[in-house]
DNA sequence: TTTAGCACTCAAAAAGCGAGAGTGCTAACA
DNA sequence: TGTTAGCACTCTCGCTTTTTGAGTGCTAAA
């Protein structure tokens, strides 16, 4: 269905002004607003018709207009002219990255800890992972005679540890130095699948690791296992429709356990771009009130992870945008410059 | 200053009134429930009597009484009697934990996740971790031809990783394992200061790794930098205290950055046994409407982390109190098993 | 097709009004 | 002297009623 060029103006203006008045909009403000001189009965007649569209809605009959999700996809994707950064709060993000250290994880706390500061609501930033994951290195060590520390490297900088039982007698640190390195000679480069077969053929000790290697290699390929930082969850629930206490419990689910949250941060790793979900998209209810604008970030295939951004469905979405974008191209500079 | 046998016995009923019915609680009720026959008007003296020395308020004049901080203060330390989990929940415990692997973080995620749904609240869990970080092993791998992965292990099982820009030309992967496994032999077992002195005559990648090496030791001496997992916020926001939203932003702000929560954190690290923090125990301002039961864990020196429990003061202590010993009671266990 | 005009609707705010819970006080009582 | 019955008093809560005003939808004229 094709909007008129007064409908569209006259959505653009309900949805900037309600992002910012927070209520109802009336027909008579939008007439004030508009470019042409129009009046409020005219814009009442065409707000009729956007609600025939489902782009308005009414909280009730004598309230003003409301956008839909519906509305504000079409704004978000149609009306909205694309803004960006002021180069003063580019030079001081910029500025908080060049002070950290050379750390990934010091990094993907002060991204999200920007975000949720420019953009004034929560963000979560995800671990910039592989796309499939390949064995670079294992460490084994003795930490008692009964239990050896395993620490596997993986090609894109993932670290994990883990402790496994040792047998009895325990083997030596030297043993164990001999059987990491002669593991890491044969494993280098190897993904899930072929430490799984290689696994079939070893015993004792040799088992014990491959199996735990194996499995944390197939979990981190499936389950996303992803590490997630979050900043400024606070912000969000200062917004006035989080105020009702259901809401924000909700909201509040969503963000911790969040199965929802981990299929769109999945969906968002693979997408190229700046990702916008509003009020899920129809398709995940457990977001129905919320936005959420993504981006990947990274190196494609190598370590890709996921900024967002999560505000109410008014959410000012043209600073999101340019904040989401502007944060994922300083990180893409980072973490490929990790990875060449 | 002393309360009488009954007057003690009416506080008692009071906070255990209130922490039920979550409503202001009446003389009535209490004459009622008095063990000894007594009249709502001497319930009424005492509650006045009360009232003056600060144990219970009014909400207004003619409602009923709820208990002060200081009030649940005096009923946790002298009038609660301890109870116990049922047995059948902790086998149910037990049971989660012996499902998990040898995964010190799952056990702390699992953690978390029981003491929220046992108590109904919100729970926090921090790494175990040593008062006084020793060097244990570290591993140098090159990532590409301008970065070194640090790979740092400490004592008590503590895995730091991070990059390190490499010297031009960049040292091949051989001399990097040199390098690391001469210094293996060099830094075992020292701590951070004792690292930092050897830093002053090294040079080359070798000044690098140390002073990466040292600082991060040093960090996690002071800040604590503690890894901490949470769990059941959202229960927690179901309160009652909590529907009016400026509250709950204030919980969710606490529990976000919260350097009164760190400090609360620090100081159970120290201590021994269960501690109860009852709104803030006039120490700090952001956690008034919060009580915390919290815990060490682990080994003492070797490994310690902290059990939480967060709910508002209107929180049903005893269970939590004994789910809490409880919990830390199997991650006792499970540590020391580590730990030795 | 646009617009002025107007009746109409409905939420939100203000006002009024018991009802009732619970108190504090006083005076009688054991 | 401590306890209790009795009672006046106070305020919140819940309910209904009124008022207000913003904003609509419709109609009829331009």
């Amino acid at each position: 269905m094709e909007l008129s060029a007064r409908q569209e103006a006259i959505l653009a203006q309900v949805v900037q002004s309600y992002i910012s008045l927070a209520m109802p909009i009336g027909s008579e403000l939008i007439a004030q607003k508009l470019p042409a001189k129009t009046s409020s009965a005219t814009v009442r007649n065409e707000m009729a018709a956007l609600e025939d569209l489902e782009y308005l809605t009414h909280p009730h009959t004598s309230a003003g207009r409301v956008p839909t999700a519906k509305g504000y996809r079409y704004f978000v994707e149609r009306l909205m002219e694309q803004s960006d950064l002021a180069p003063a709060e580019k030079r001081m993000i910029q500025h908080q990255f060049h002070q950290a250290n050379l750390d990934l994880e010091q990094w993907m706390k002060l991204a999200a800890s920007v975000l949720s500061r420019t953009a004034q609501t929560a963000a979560l930033v995800t671990a910039p992972r592989a796309s499939q994951s390949f064995f670079k290195h294992l460490q084994l060590l003795s930490i008692s005679d009964s239990l050896i520390l395993v620490v596997l490297v993986l090609r894109d900088g993932t670290v994990k540890q883990q402790m496994i039982a040792a047998p009895q007698p325990a083997p030596s640190q030297e043993e164990l130095a001999a059987l990491a390195s002669g593991l890491n000679g044969k494993l280098e480069g190897l993904d899930a699948q072929q430490i799984s077969t290689l696994m079939t053929i070893a015993n004792g000790v040799e088992a014990q690791v491959l199996d735990r290697v194996a499995t944390f290699m197939h979990e981190i390929n499936h389950t996303g296992n992803l590490e997630v930082f979050r900043d400024g969850l606070s912000l969000i629930l200062q917004q006035p429709e989080f105020k009702e206490s259901p809401r924000a419990e909700r909201l509040v689910h969503v963000l911790e356990v969040g199965t929802s949250m981990g299929r769109v941060l999945d969906e968002a790793t693979s997408a190229n771009g700046v990702q916008i979900v509003i009020g899920g998209d129809d398709k995940f209810n457990d977001m129905q009130d919320v936005s959420l604008i993504l981006s990947r970030y990274g190196v494609a295939d190598e370590a890709t992870g996921v900024l967002a951004v999560l505000g109410p469905l008014r959410m000012p979405y043209g600073r999101a945008i340019s904040t989401v974008r502007y944060v994922a191209s300083v990180m893409d500079g980072l973490v490929e410059w990790i990875y060449k």
